[in-house]
DNA sequence: ACCTGAACACCGTTCAAGT
DNA sequence: ACCTGAACACCGTTCAAGT
């Protein structure tokens, strides 16, 4: 399991941002904290100051690396001839391909609320997303308001679903997807 | 400004929780420590473990609280006439009569990812309002099944708002909350 | 260039002692 | 019954010293 290189460790900046990004989303931000991430990573938590002003940067910087991520994945997608789809959006966050991409992307969106830089990122990625879901609406034949505010409806919706808990959602989802995109 | 009493604190569990989630509220799961709010309410942390066992059981009792608190308030609302609609529904969410209700909502959601408890709080409540929103729609005329699934749409929107962040959001806001309610 | 090791500060937790 | 004060552990941060 543990593959225990002998070469010398030897980190970089990406090292420590890809840790910080599987701390976020196992624990939130609770979980990005340096001394146990330089554990996992096998050094001491001296080294981290070598890479980093301090935990704060390293937030910054883990934030920065997650909003162009999820912006060439948006963009990847609605290029793609045979992922362009609104049901191929939906399946993205409530199917889970990627549950631990869900997981950071909900302790990002917890941050905002009192981080601004996190805020900052996720206004981006927003902001990108609804462009792309709106243009699929307007595809389908609706003016640019409606379409925008469907595209709204469409992604509130599905952010709004993976902070609800309760037996039986997964049944009432169909059809909530189903009144949206119609 | 502040209220200083000149007879001795004397504190109860009441006090804890409230400060606890208004720490919640200002600062997220983060907030939620023992020294600080010690100092807040003007004794040494030792005290607090004579009313608690340890922070945990601080953040149990909170949690209880505010689950109790938030099933009173959608049945106090949906046993009074005047305020048994959805419009009224959705301002309580989206225009904000009580921000800091919003922030601990939100914090307390973000937890019941990573944290039992909180995830068992928020199904408590999530269940009691989709019960009487989904009677709201099932008097507009809707079945059983629609009602359920528009009371699923109209929550999961509300709160995915909450987790958006962008300018110009307002504005198709009302557009989308017409789509819903239509 | 990258890391160690020791130091210090802050906060969670315990507990004997006070009122 | 409720609180203080001192102790200890854990982790963020700094920095001189190593390779």
């Amino acid at each position: 399991m543990a593959k225990r290189e002998s070469t010398k460790p030897r980190l970089d900046e990406a090292a420590w941002i890809a840790a910080a990004l599987e701390a976020l989303a196992r624990d939130g931000i609770a979980g990005l904290r340096v001394e146990p991430l330089a554990k996992r990573l096998g050094v001491t938590k001296g080294s981290f100051y070598w890479h980093f002003k301090d935990r704060e940067a390293l937030l910054a910087a883990a934030l920065d690396a997650w909003a162009a991520g999820r912006i060439a994945a948006i963009r990847g997608q609605a290029g793609d001839p045979k992922r362009r789809s609104l049901p191929a959006m939906a399946d993205l966050y409530l199917r889970d391909p990627n549950p631990k991409g869900l997981a950071v992307e909900l302790a990002i969106r917890a941050l905002a609320r009192a981080d601004a830089r996190a805020a900052k990122a996720v206004e981006t990625v927003d902001a990108e997303r609804l462009i792309q879901v709106a243009a699929l609406f307007r595809e389908q034949g609706y003016g640019a308001a409606e379409a925008q505010a469907r595209a709204l409806l469409f992604y509130g919706f599905l952010f709004g679903q993976s902070l609800m808990r309760g037996r039986d959602l997964a049944a009432a989802r169909e059809s909530a997807i189903e009144l949206v995109s119609r």
